[in-house]
RNA sequence: GCGAAAGUGGCGGAAUUGGUAGACGCACUGGAUUUAGGUUCCAGCGCCUUACGGCGUGGGGGUUCGAGUCCCCCCUUUCGCACCA
């Protein structure tokens, strides 16, 4: 053994260790229960931040729990390689975005292998590769035909200057990030999966997933936002007396369409709003120069909703009229730049009295606001000042005056719908996923347009359809100036026809990879009997701010490919049932499995958001608001001042931020593993903040991570002999006679070590893998405290190998044992060095097949325990009790110390709280 | 603007889920070892106070014998908002 902690040398032959014997490969056939860890797969931006080493070691640190635990553990590697900046350096570096990516898998794939992760590389999947995309675009076509897919038109960014789609990433401030010109709204016809048709599915399925995070699901819940109002007909002629209702057979009097969850308020109702691209506003802007002049305006800006939402609202008359379903009363059409043509109808009702945003824009434009609801136990101040926009009881409401505003929406809503001009109606936010991008570089959509068949999906046998890598590319996709390969033939009538150019969204592929991971080999089918086997994935890992459109499309996918037949049949909708593989039997951390049923229609049965890696910012002012952002690696204190290392002189302290190449305060985590290796990385990662939270970065942190492995390494080096001999005790025939001799201190150490075992199992049950690692410094603090208990003597003897007294055998075994504890405890946070002192002491020959340690109960009990003692609350003292003292006992224990009685200054006791195990508290 | 979370020493964080606030680590201070730097080891370390003691978990209020934890209001920060991944 070697006298200093060398990760540079131990890493490598650990993980050659790893390699030769292919020992996270995983097969089908095991008869240990499956656990199928994912982490989200990089996109391949050239090296990998810190974010990916967070990820990918929260991951890796749950596979090798689970594979100690005794499970068939499944966690595999792959790239999400189609998107956008492959292009934008593309431009900037005068490569193909194919061989730009490809070298940054080949890099990054290097630098996980380097972190020590426990991946089935035979598994590896890159999307951008035919033989992955090839199955989305076959499942694409299926959807087309079934109708789940279909074509519409819909609004993007518009580059006047550089004639090119935008994403809204690259709008800044309204301009386009390249050109700088204002950016428009444009429409253009899209392919779109119908979401919406799974909402209800999508909605429902959340109350199934106990092992998600309480706000992912709010978020998401939210996302899809059910909501239950009233559509609401507006005439736009005046009823004539007496009569209303349907029109004849398939003629029906012109009217507005609005929906709105506050059917309570329709007598407050003094003006309509549609959107700029609505039919009524575009027929009215036909006579009206200053109203096409002012929708014209509307299309400027982007069609992010921030955006739209926090753009100054403004509006204009249209001049028309509609007429109130009740009153008959008309109220004035205006075209509202907030009101969104894709949303609902087009066209909203305006309630200035109790609405918030309708209030400043009647404010704004002179509107009339009439109040029509108010406090059920209080009359409305009047004139208002504001909206009131709690529901209450209506006034000035006709025949619904005097009714709940809960009461009110179901009675207007079924008047309106006995005079045919309205109805209840379940509505979401929830809109269809538009996939079309006017981008090269992700997967060509499947579809040839033929001028006398219309769009034809591309047959099975002519997929896949492959993008060509080798291209130059600059503005706008090369696909268009490719007639070579978008000229084809029609596959319905042979006659001459075009593919389609635009590609999928890249979200498409990221939300079926998860299955793909069972089969990536199988070239004749998307998925095959293994995605049955492995699936649902029993833990997933990655980053918040994938909370709702990824991980809400691939919960989407999950239920296509179910519905498509591709995950079993006995998968399709169908509810609970037995698992084919049963957990271990119940024991300690039983409770950490959260395992998901084989038919949760659902892909991830558990969830774990990681937060974000974050460092302090250093910059120097440029003038004109410029600042210089500084790399923390280049800055350091010098008498307490933080100077830039060049040049010593002082910077700017910004903000604590996440890391990112705008504020330049990225670590690399290469240089981070050369200088300290892997298992500091992994170590202090774990250490440094619970996996969900946000992680600050901090060399000296670092540090103090490498020092705690090096102390590991030294008590290993210093123990070797007297710990191999405690091994030989430990398994001995009268190892619990040994115990039985301990001597008090002895066993009072044990005691310790197995409390912190099973504070540390019950952190692992809930992920919290900062105390788990803290866990592992208090055993390394312990025992090496326990070393003066056994004697130098004993020593000395152990490393001679003869026979030691009875008294010092205990004493030898608590260090075996304590040490063991330790190893394969830290086994998943810090795998390498464990791995190499489990082999080098002699405890056995993988540490990966040993058992994951147990708690001894009996090594727990203890005849004395601490009370608190508190008067009026405060805390004034302690007392000991025996073990199994009774309530009485305690109390008449309590109210005898003398420091109870100092403070209850002679005055009776009102009240004695006992609560067992923990406290006492006397009320005076 | 809307939706969701988070605020605890000088710092990262812990608190057996309503019961000893500050585990573990960093930084700092003192000491030992070292020619020195570094390393390693030992001790101290929330704030105020000479002390007794008091105060203390973003701010304000409430429930409770007891609140970092539960409820209400406010402030700040972070994430998401459908074409970044």
């Amino acid at each position: 053994m070697d006298a200093h902690y060398r990760p540079d040398i131990i890493e490598p032959e650990a993980q050659q260790h790893w390699d030769e014997k292919q020992i996270f490969r995983a097969t089908e056939d095991s008869a240990k229960p499956k656990y199928y860890c994912l982490s989200m797969f990089p996109y391949p931006s050239g090296k990998l931040h810190m974010g990916h080493v967070r990820n990918y070691t929260i991951g890796d640190v749950l596979a090798r729990y689970h594979r100690m635990k005794g499970y068939n553990v499944l966690q595999p590697m792959g790239w999400d390689a189609f998107g956008l900046p492959a292009e934008n350096a593309a431009i900037a570096n005068d490569v193909a975005p194919a061989s730009w990516t490809y070298a940054n898998i080949d890099y990054m794939r290097g630098q996980l292998k380097r972190l020590g992760l426990a991946i089935d590389w035979s598994r590896e999947l890159a999307t951008c590769k035919p033989d992955y995309y090839r199955w989305e675009q076959w499942l694409f076509t299926r959807l087309f035909e079934k109708g789940v897919i279909y074509k519409k038109m819909a609004t993007v960014n518009w580059d006047p200057v550089d004639h090119t789609v935008l994403a809204n990433e690259q709008v800044i401030d309204g301009r386009g990030w390249r050109s700088g010109a204002l950016v428009e709204k444009r429409d253009i016809p899209m392919y779109f999966f119908r979401i919406t048709a799974y909402a209800e599915e999508l909605l429902d399925g959340l109350d199934h997933l106990p092992g998600w995070p309480e706000r992912v699901k709010t978020m998401q819940r939210n996302w899809i936002g059910k909501s239950f109002g009233v559509e609401i007909h507006f005439p736009l002629l005046p009823s004539p007396a007496g009569g209303r209702g349907a029109g004849g057979e398939g003629v029906s009097e012109p009217v507005l369409k609005v929906f709105t969850t506050r059917a309570d308020t329709l007598f407050g109702v003094t003006y309509v709003a549609v959107a700029a691209e609505h039919p009524l506003a575009q027929r009215a802007a036909e006579t009206n120069p200053a109203l096409a002049t002012f929708i014209h305006e509307c299309k400027q800006g982007s069609v992010a909703e921030a955006d739209l939402a926090t753009m100054e609202k403004k509006g204009m008359d249209t001049g028309l009229k509609a007429y109130h379903p009740f009153t008959n009363e008309p109220v004035p059409i205006y075209v509202a730049n907030y009101v969104l043509m894709g949303y609902g109808e087009g066209a909203v009702m305006a309630v200035p009295a109790h609405d918030e945003r309708d209030y400043a824009f009647a404010e704004k434009y002179g509107l009339a606001i009439k109040p029509v609801i108010q406090p059920a136990d209080a009359t409305l101040e009047l004139p208002l000042t504001a909206a009131y926009t709690e529901p209450g009881v209506l006034f000035d409401s006709g025949d619904f005056s005097g009714r709940t505003s809960e009461d009110a929406i179901d009675k207007i809503a079924l008047v309106l719908k006995n005079l045919n001009l309205g109805e209840k109606r379940t509505t979401w936010r929830l809109r269809d996923w538009g996939i079309s991008r006017q981008r090269y570089w992700g997967c060509p959509i499947p579809i040839i347009h033929c001028p006398s068949c219309g769009d034809v999906p591309v047959p099975e046998d002519q997929l896949p359809v492959v993008l060509p890598e080798d291209v130059k590319i600059d503005v706008g996709s090369p696909l268009k100036k490719m007639p070579e390969w978008s000229n084809c033939a029609c596959p319905k009538c042979g006659g001459k026809a075009e593919r389609e150019t635009d590609t999928m969204d890249t979200f498409v592929e990221s939300s079926w990879y998860y299955a793909r991971y069972a089969c990536p080999d199988n070239a004749s089918a998307m998925l095959d009997a293994r995605a049955k086997h492995w699936l649902p994935v029993d833990q997933y890992i990655g980053g918040i701010e994938h909370a709702i459109l990824h991980l809400l499309y691939a919960r989407f996918f999950h239920k296509l490919m179910r519905d498509e037949g591709l995950l079993g049949s006995e998968n399709v909708r169908s509810s609970d049932g037995p698992h084919p593989n049963p957990l271990p039997p119940a024991g300690e951390g039983a409770n950490d499995a959260l395992r998901a049923p084989k038919t949760l229609n659902e892909p991830f049965a558990n969830l774990l958001t990681q937060g974000m890696v974050i460092a302090d910012t250093y910059y120097r002012d440029l003038g004109e608001g410029k600042k210089q952002w500084l790399n923390p690696a280049d800055v350091e204190v010098r008498d307490g001042v933080h100077v830039l290392k060049a040049d010593g002189q002082p910077v700017q302290v910004g903000g604590t931020e996440k890391m990112s190449k705008s504020k330049n305060n990225g670590v690399d985590p290469q240089a981070l593993i050369d200088q300290y290796g892997a298992d500091t990385a992994r170590l202090f990662m774990m250490f440094a903040a619970p996996p969900e939270q946000s992680l600050e970065w901090s060399d000296a942190g670092v540090e103090g991570a490498h020092r705690f492995l090096k102390r590991i390494w030294a008590y290993a080096q210093r123990n070797q002999g007297s710990l191999s001999q405690g091994i030989k005790f430990l398994s001995s025939p009268d190892a619990d006679q040994y115990w039985k001799q301990g001597s008090e201190t002895t066993l009072s150490f044990r005691r310790e070590i197995h409390t912190i075992l099973k504070k540390a199992a019950f952190d692992l049950s809930k992920h919290q893998l900062n105390t788990v690692t803290s866990a592992a410094m208090k055993l390394l603090n312990l025992l090496e405290q326990s070393q003066s208990d056994v004697s130098n003597v004993a020593d000395s003897i152990a490393l001679q190998g003869g026979e030691t007294p009875l008294l010092l055998n205990s004493q030898l075994m608590l260090r075996a044992e304590g040490f063991s504890i330790l190893l394969r405890l830290l086994a998943p946070i810090a795998p390498h060095i464990c791995h190499c002192l489990w082999k080098e002491i002699g405890y056995g020959v993988d540490i990966l097949e040993s058992d994951w340690p147990k708690v001894d109960e009996s090594a727990l009990v203890r005849d004395e325990i601490e009370l608190m003692l508190q008067v009026n609350g405060k805390l004034r003292g302690k007392i000991r009790v025996a073990a199994d003292a009774d309530k009485a006992a305690i109390e008449q224990a309590a109210l005898a110390s003398i420091e109870v009685q100092k403070y209850m200054e002679g005055q009776p006791a009102k009240k004695v709280v006992v609560v067992p195990g923990r406290l006492v508290n006397i009320v005076v």
